[in-house]
DNA sequence: TCAGATTGATTATGCGTATAATCATCTCGG
DNA sequence: CCGAGATGATTATACGCATAATCAATCTGA
């Protein structure tokens, strides 16, 4: 083993200053090479400024940029939940997935605000009323936020971000990127139609966000044009033998489940009865899960552009952070079609 | 839409002073009221900060928290590729669900590099010469690394980082969090003999790194005893009929693999020549794939304690950082063995 | 030729907090 | 009644960086 490494502290823009015979603000200056720029630097010390960094190893102290109001290049991503679950399905995933894509092609660095450790209740963005994420320039908030209350303080804050989802609050003006449910589903309908289908039924979960509000909304977008459509929001558990006779009954052709769950206890009942999908009734599945295990495959269902929902929210984020002040940006991206052998002519 | 946010400045300590008719020393003294304080505050004057705390909705500021403390709280989690990849194997994604588990109870925040854009070739640690990853407070290493003096560099700047996977260099004293492959193979050995298995052999892979070399050695540990052991190291696409044929012909009744795939080559030549696992011959897999599906659970096979080495590994760096200057911090985990239907008794 | 523009750099200051160094009282035993 | 110790609070400074305010030197053109 080696004597040890070199302990002394990190070096600093003095440092770097010092040896390369400058201000430190000529150094801060060739770090944040920005256009209009009230201080100027010459060809001749910038590369001396630069090889001093490179000697001593400089690199700037992030947490200082922030408070002196400096850019870092870094961009916050915020869940409430565990940003990598445990259990096999990572809601996540794919949103990081595109997430990081977008990162790197703006050349930012992902923060992942796991410190604020929830261990009485969910996680807040201001454990201790301190807003742990001012170290990024910015940040993406992704699922479910059970405190709609703290969106709303944190934008009073005036700190950038744009959530994944749509979010709705009366008295702010928030970024977001989402997946445009509403003209899926009255795609989906269409769909349904033109395969001869005439009275087809929603079911949604009971909990009702703004996503379902969407879904819901896509489905009665197209009644009338001789089709009778209702809607229906229950637990998926409440999907029974005899609602699945009354829905029969009704002369229901195809069912939309806005969960998969919804779908796969749908399935059962019908198989109960020794029935099929999708000759007893068809099924339409709006939301699937993600692994591309073969039993999603065969499902007639939506698929969500998380991937490009992640990178469209890095841009967005960027430019909001950017240009601040203006109004904010929300973008709606389209949502596939995939078939499957669930949807049938009739 | 409102009119646009509450622009007005974050409260901060002064104006809580202020309103308090105190100093702020005091009211940073409330805040953060530890035991062995320097400074002291009354019972009265501390009621008056909390109420004005209060009124003004007064809120600490990390950042500046951070810069007094001369903390960022912020670890690096660097890898050389993408670290969300989008080709189903995620091999990142166990170490990064320890890492995480161990961010969130040290406090800590997770800050990917996923800036240092690897267009031209892999990432780099030293992209334009600047040691990127300055701006944490020290950083995880994940995957292969091409570079190996990239590592030497590192060190050299005294930068703290634990690598997750065994890393010998002879010129650094490098602090990792690895498998104990050597034990782990060693007992499955034993575990074959005691099934009555004579004459094994071990199929690895050709590039031998220091993982490859602990597998290896943990197998010829057992030399004797009764053992005919043999190594081989060549790429999957080698196994063939007559590789398989010779393999036989030598008496060997278990291979043990290095890769899965070389697991698959095999089985898949035992089948082409209507055999059976484990009839034909038995297969322990030392290295499996992680997606939890069926056809690994068949496969008697190691498992590798992913999970714990990433919690490991952020502990160990934070020790690293919180005392400088000693010794390196290595640790070995234990890893399972999984029973599967693939290694016979005999 | 010389005032104004341009270039290259410095000094000074602020960001919000933590804390070491002080200082002013008050208490109390002898 | 006095000095030692305890108590409660203030002042000063550092953390590392960005940048406004300046300043010196050089260049430009009429």
């Amino acid at each position: 083993m080696t004597t040890g490494q070199n302990r002394t502290k990190r070096a600093t823009q003095s440092d770097v200053a010092a040896l390369a015979g400058v201000s430190t603000a000529v150094v801060s200056a060739v770090i944040s090479s920005k256009p209009g720029k009230t201080i100027r630097v010459g060809k001749e010390a910038e590369k001396r400024v630069r090889e001093a960094m490179e000697t001593l190893g400089y690199a700037p102290n992030v947490v200082a940029q922030s408070l002196a109001g400096g850019k870092r290049n870094i961009i916050g991503v915020f869940t409430y939940e565990a940003i990598f679950p445990s259990d096999s399905e990572n809601f996540f995933y794919p949103f990081l997935l595109g997430i990081e894509r977008g990162a790197m092609q703006l050349g930012q660095d992902l923060l992942l605000f796991t410190s604020s450790s929830f261990e009485q209740g969910p996680r807040s963005i201001f454990p201790n009323g301190a807003n742990r994420m001012g170290v990024a320039d910015g940040a993406i908030l992704l699922g479910e936020e059970p405190d709609k209350s703290e969106l709303k303080q944190l934008y009073d804050t005036g700190f950038p971000f744009v959530t994944i989802g749509r979010r709705d609050t009366k008295d702010a003006d928030l970024n977001w990127v989402a997946a445009d449910y509403t003209t899926a589903v009255s795609d989906v309908v269409d769909r349904c139609a033109s395969n001869g289908h005439r009275t087809l039924k929603f079911v949604g979960a009971t909990k009702v966000r703004e996503q379902n509000m969407d879904r819901e909304a896509g489905f009665l977008n197209k009644q009338g044009n001789g089709l009778t459509l209702s809607v229906e929001r229950l637990a998926a558990d409440d999907i029974d033998a005899n609602w699945l006779q009354k829905c029969l009954d009704d002369g229901n052709t195809v069912v939309l489940t806005e969960t998969f769950k919804h779908a796969v206890a749908l399935e059962q009942q019908v198989l109960a009865r020794h029935g099929n999908i999708p000759e007893t009734i068809s099924i339409v599945a709006l939301a699937a899960p993600l692994n591309r295990s073969k039993d999603v495959e065969r499902w007639t269902r939506i698929s969500v552009p998380r991937e490009e929902m992640g990178e469209l929210a890095v841009r967005n984020l960027i430019s909001q952070i950017r240009t601040p002040g203006h109004t904010a940006i929300t973008a709606t991206l389209p949502c596939g079609f995939v078939p499957g052998t669930t949807l049938t002519k009739i």
